[in-house]
DNA sequence: GTCTATAAACCGATAGAC
DNA sequence: GTCTATCGGTTTATAGAC
């Protein structure tokens, strides 16, 4: 691994832990066994290049992380199950640490940074079209109410972080989850052709009882 | 308006803006035009003190005004409208920087103050029993599915303030509500003696059509 | 590319005069 | 209860030797 990968590496752990303003250079540096010069040689930009770019990182490997869970689900529904469900288990495994660092520091930054805010903008916006596949995959009618589910989807995600790191419980990604698949049932049931019962699938399985508790 | 009174509230209005760490005593001091010694003899516990007291006071004060928008709708899932809807208002109005800050806190402190944690913990807890009470009020059968709709609104609420603050846009606070709406009705058409069409409502009104678009 | 030293500004907190 | 000066430590960032 690369002094430059090690710096972005740590800065993404760190920044995580304790926010964008919460964390110094020095610290990164320290953290990654890295002189400070190096850290401006890499980043002349300094804080904010370095952080502009462990956000970008970070943002594609959850991405891409989402993702997978939603393509090996049997349909919508399940993927979002599965996806809240082992968001929980992620979070209390890491004593309610790593949920997604990057809207700690996108709200840090919303009113103070704009250039920051412009990188976690473009991060979710990616995130939304990513979403918005997933439902339209799953067999939703027009593409707007496909995007509106699938912003859904990362608010809800993002919002329940908050609160399960706060109250350190699992029951807000639950619960959250569990709201979020009476809605897509809700949504892909008013697809054309779909009868008027909860439906839900796109490419396999049965219809499952939708009532389910909380394991 | 007294000396600590207005400690407390610049300091509320800065944490809102800059984020805990983001911002200095003697920032606070000097807005609220106020010698620095005069903080440590209102609050000698220094920054976790007045952020404690601050955090309290938003956290009250933001609960009663969304009490009063879901108290004056005539049902839950105008209620739900109206919250989304004003909220996108009030944000955009003040250039998307007043949402709510405790979530900036919140996220801040997680994992590295736990007596500010305990604060936002509670906050979020008295939250979540506002809204299941909003919840049951509404008619939801029992108590178990009313509380984890109530958990959905906020955390709904709170992850759409993430996304609208970071991209500038009302968008993903209409979304949240519109899925949240899809839900609700779902929810309460589940309820006994409530027919399996989509319905919601629990003092007054005809059935709306619920389909609705983003007006 | 690596590393050290340092500048200039800020931080939370305290002491002590008034 | 008000106000100032200051301590010790941190911050971002730069200069310059190697």
């Amino acid at each position: 691994m690369s002094t430059r990968d090690r710096l972005v590496a740590t800065a993404a752990q760190l920044y995580g832990r304790f926010g964008y303003t919460g964390v110094g250079l020095k610290q990164v540096a320290a953290e990654a066994g890295v002189p400070i010069g190096s850290l401006y040689h890499f980043f002349p930009g300094g804080k904010e290049e370095l952080a502009a770019e462990a956000l970008r990182l970070s943002g594609q490997g959850y991405q891409l992380l989402v993702e997978g869970v939603f393509e090996s689900a049997p349909d919508l529904v399940t993927g979002i199950r599965t996806c809240f469900d082992s968001a929980a288990e992620v979070l209390a495994a890491s004593g309610y640490a790593d949920a997604c660092w990057i809207e700690t520091v996108a709200l840090e930054v919303a009113s103070t940074n704009e250039p920051l805010r412009l990188v976690t903008a473009e991060i979710f916006e990616r995130w939304i079209e990513a979403a918005t596949r997933l439902v339209e995959a799953a067999g939703a009618v027009d593409a707007e109410s496909a995007r509106r589910f699938g912003i859904a989807i990362i608010t809800g995600l993002e919002g329940a972080f908050v609160l399960s790191r706060s109250l350190r419980s699992p029951e807000p990604l639950h619960a959250t989850g569990e709201s979020l698949v009476a809605a897509a049932e809700a949504v892909l049931s008013a697809r054309p052709g779909a009868g008027q019962s909860r439906a839900g699938q796109s490419r396999a399985g049965q219809p499952r009882a939708g009532k389910g508790g909380r394991r």
